[in-house]
DNA sequence: TTGTACGCGTTATCAA
DNA sequence: TTGATAACGCGTACAA
């Protein structure tokens, strides 16, 4: 029916060449002890019957697959795609191929995924995702999975982890804005269910603030850019000023724009910083000032670590990035 | 030495639970054929040994892996996560697993990356790349693996084709503007190894003008925000209007500051219309009037026209999406 | 209903 | 330098 080739085996080749199918594997392989002829011979037939070998029965006989899992949620945000693409740069250059794991916010299903990625037979996995909590990772490693954990503090025998901190900059910036004179109220926009990095961000103001004995806000809307908007115009027809930080280059959007379809100038009225800057922080009038980390970095980074632990190489299980700050024109510090 | 697990067998759940590894097999595969006694008894023990099927060893013995391959280029654009995001929606709900092939703008190494792909023993492949041309396509398709074709018509017996279409809209809207009196000069915003869909949209561009005898311009930059912002700085501190037709969002955006900065005004100085619009259209002031098609809807309708390539299903082989016009701030009609 | 035995396409060990 | 042959972990006719 099909004229389409059917799977040409080690088998066929061998026989077609007249030589044994360790034969063929040697050449494949490019082990020595063959000679010159015979490779000859064994590389045009591979060439004429179009053969290329089953990357299953190559993975299922050495136990490597040289196949990374990552695991990631499904949100489309800018700095997932970032971290992605720098995870596939030396996914890349190292020959791994990356398998995708994406979890919805909601916790049976990630389980349901850390089954797939233990069947999927892995030679690593990347995980990104804050539904899953330790003793998830630690399930997946008890799998022999190598698994590097990103924004989550962990360590085991074959875990490691890639960290950002936001929490010493964000003190900072909020200590020094007081120090100089700033005199807006500060706002923590608060996004319902946005994870574990948000959560730290949000500890770290009320902290700082506590600490500083000086009133703040923390006002809630939905993780998108229209509903933030919609609320803020709202907020904004009572409410003339403020400092607000926001999770995101979109959610910041929201709120500077917002605050200038309401009338209100930027940052004189109003000033926005966005926690997680990307490009986009910088498209928008006014540029908005980010607390800044590469996610492409810590993809490599993640995956250069990854790459170590399963050679049984990596000597420093945790990597921390720290945030740096990018003022533009949303803030006046 | 590892304190952790080792693998655990079909076999080895079969011993322990007293029976013979067809019977586990059954368990597993939920085949009738067993007593409820016996499916009781294996699956405590598969519950106990925390046995987890190998799917390498099973998608060796049913030549099915239940993984599809998704070739798409490196650029991290919003579009592509986009896409990338319908299909993981239809893979989770259909219980596929994705395997990412991203090439470079390089043709050598894109065909290193077929070679992955049909090694990779994918159950059918999504491929988004326009490095990638018809025989290369057709020679993945050799294999035997089902295929599905973003943004190319190609049609063959396991070959089925996505496209997606602006030059009808494209068309429409230049005519329009200037029936509806549009005295600005157009000018196309060429972008080096942009690819086919920039291309066939050039060639609308071009072909309308001659047609309509108008006068126009092709204007070359980058593919980068900040060397089109640059570039059309210095553009700006010469020409003081036009009607500009960017790729996508950043460049239409990098255009548009650039007017702005140059104390031009949008849309009444300079217009700005983005070829492939995304949300942060919305995001930028003025926002930018753009031509649309969602491709989370287009990464969906790949997926599912792909499962039924795979079940032999699929009747249309051929789907395509019309862009639509968005008028937002940054045009005048 | 259950078990036996073979096949899936490789790699790897050991003889030859 | 080569070639049998046993794994790898599972599915599945076929037999029991």
């Amino acid at each position: 029916m099909d004229n389409l080739k059917e799977r040409v085996t080690i088998y066929q080749v061998a026989q077609a060449a007249g030589v044994s199918l360790a034969t063929v594997s040697r050449v494949i392989n490019k082990q020595g002890n063959v000679t010159p002829e015979t490779r000859d011979k064994v590389e045009r037939t591979i060439e004429r019957l179009g053969y290329k070998p089953s990357g299953l029965a190559q993975a299922l006989a050495t136990n490597r697959t040289t196949n990374i899992g990552i695991v990631i949620p499904s949100a489309n945000y800018v700095y997932i795609a970032n971290l992605l693409n720098g995870i596939t740069d030396v996914a890349k250059e190292k020959g791994f191929v990356l398998t995708l794991f994406v979890t919805s916010h909601n916790r049976t299903e990630a389980l349901g995924v850390i089954e797939k990625v233990i069947t999927t037979h892995v030679d690593g996995a990347i995980i990104f995702d804050d539904e899953l909590d330790l003793n998830d990772i630690m399930k997946i490693n008890s799998y022999s999975v190598p698994t590097i954990v990103v924004n989550n503090k962990v360590q085991g025998e074959k875990v490691g982890c890639v960290t950002f901190s936001y929490n010493e900059i964000l003190r900072k910036t909020i200590e020094s804005y007081y120090e100089n004179g700033g005199k807006k109220q500060m706002a923590f926009v608060h996004v319902h269910d946005a994870g574990r990095l948000l959560g730290r961000c949000e500890k770290t103001f009320l902290e700082t603030h506590e600490k500083l004995g000086r009133l703040y806000k923390v006002i809630n809307t939905d993780d998108s850019y229209s509903h933030t908007y919609r609320d803020f115009m709202e907020y904004f027809s009572k409410n003339k000023s403020g400092y607000f930080i926001a999770y995101r280059d979109s959610i910041a959007a929201a709120i500077e724009n917002a605050a200038t379809d309401s009338g209100l100038k930027v940052p004189e009225d109003v000033e926005v910083l966005s926690l997680v800057g990307t490009k986009y922080a910088n498209i928008v009038r006014p540029t908005i000032s980010s607390l800044n980390i590469d996610m492409a970095e810590v993809g490599k980074r993640s995956m250069y670590m990854l790459i170590d632990l399963i050679n049984r190489e990596l000597t420093d299980k945790s990597y921390s990035f720290e945030a740096t700050f990018l003022k533009r024109d949303s803030t006046n510090q």
